[in-house]
DNA sequence: AATTACTTGATAAATATTTGACAAGTTTTT
DNA sequence: AAAAACTTGTCAAATATTTATCAAGTAATT
């Protein structure tokens, strides 16, 4: 799957809207549709799905369309869902939590096998049958465990650091960070900083008729 | 500020960026700032960044550069920060919770007054000072309350109908919306869809070396 | 079996976005 | 006071992204 340099980054963020949508296909028992009809109900035109699907491979057919289970499994597949993922969780506050629940995440092959945090009120807890450790013990569970992705939960000052400790170790692919920075994680790490105040911020903008 | 129609939504979509990072210059006591400079920290180019600015007006000085108080608080206007806005929370789960004490929210100006559930094991309870009331409330609150925009922290299921039924009071402005569905509203209310499973299916993308 | 209606994948055209270049103005240095 | 060093805002050029078009293939209809 090495066409990824080629393909947009505008491209690759609507693959997961298409992933969803399809499952919704899925589960409404629709067997078939063209890129004109997902078009029209994702908000797009048929020729972008036509030409972001065929960055990745021709996976319709000239008069019938697209086979929706088959275009979610490959969808799916292009995305990396064929696999699972171990998942951390820095910093047990209440988005920690949250996400720690989030059910969607683990139908997803997101699997949270543990909490971290520095509060010692929490650790030591189980949140939903994830034991909370002291944030110290961090890098001896990376070195037994194979923890693919971090979320990081933090605040914003303690953010970075969380990053730079377990980028060390190197046993991590990816950091998911929802504190209010950017952090910065050696080459070879992928880091995505979620700013749901950027969000926000957009909903006031437009407010303003 | 009726220049919104020429405006890229792409440009718009970085405001909140130079919002936190003309904040952090502040607390580090910069004064002035060059687009150079501030590009260079911002991962933007300096075409970019003056590009972005004059947009909306000539903020800078030439021989100069940018005056870091000043156009933190002309982004903060061209966002519509100069004023506060009223949010209530619909679904009182983890997410629910964890937004409600999202102190950064209320710094910037948001400020939850009312909690919204329909499970009655919530109803009645009071976190950090916000009030849990009964869903089937929600429009007698509306109307006698002037909210302006509502987080929708529901399940898949519940959400559309969650968005419909607060749009029809049309009491409100805009819907953050963090359930896994697209919701769409009525003309006029603007909706914003926070989709947390897609950011994590890029960081599973991007994985895949 | 032939015709008509669909629909893809590919290419070209049209838009949109980003970057580069530079005149003009400001600040600092000599 | 003049020269040198900066830096903006604007416009043009270069990229990137999206949309339109169409030949070619498939399915349904007559």
């Amino acid at each position: 799957m090495e066409k990824k340099d080629k393909v947009s980054m505008a491209a690759i963020r609507r693959l997961p809207k298409y992933y969803r949508y399809l499952k919704d296909l899925i589960d409404r028992d629709v067997e078939k549709i063209s890129s004109k009809e997902l078009g029209d109900i994702m908000g797009f035109t048929a020729s972008q799905i036509r030409q972001d699907l065929n960055n990745f491979g021709g996976f319709g057919q000239q008069g019938y369309g697209y086979n929706v289970k088959e275009l979610y499994g490959e969808v799916g597949k292009i995305l990396g869902l064929d696999k699972s993922y171990e998942v951390v969780i820095i910093g047990a506050g209440n988005l920690g939590q949250a996400l720690s629940n989030y059910t969607n995440f683990e139908k997803t092959g997101f699997n949270c096998k543990a909490m971290f945090d520095v509060n010692p009120r929490l650790v030591g807890m189980t949140i939903r049958d994830i034991k909370v450790y002291d944030f110290d013990d961090i890098e001896g569970y990376l070195e037994t465990h194979d923890v693919d992705i971090a979320f990081v939960c933090t605040n914003k000052e303690s953010a970075q650091d969380v990053a730079s400790r377990i980028s060390n170790t190197c046993k991590i692919s990816a950091i998911w960070n929802f504190a209010p920075t950017d952090i910065v994680t050696p080459e070879g790490i992928v880091v995505e900083n979620v700013h749901l105040i950027d969000s926000l911020l957009t909903v006031a903008y437009r407010i303003k008729d």
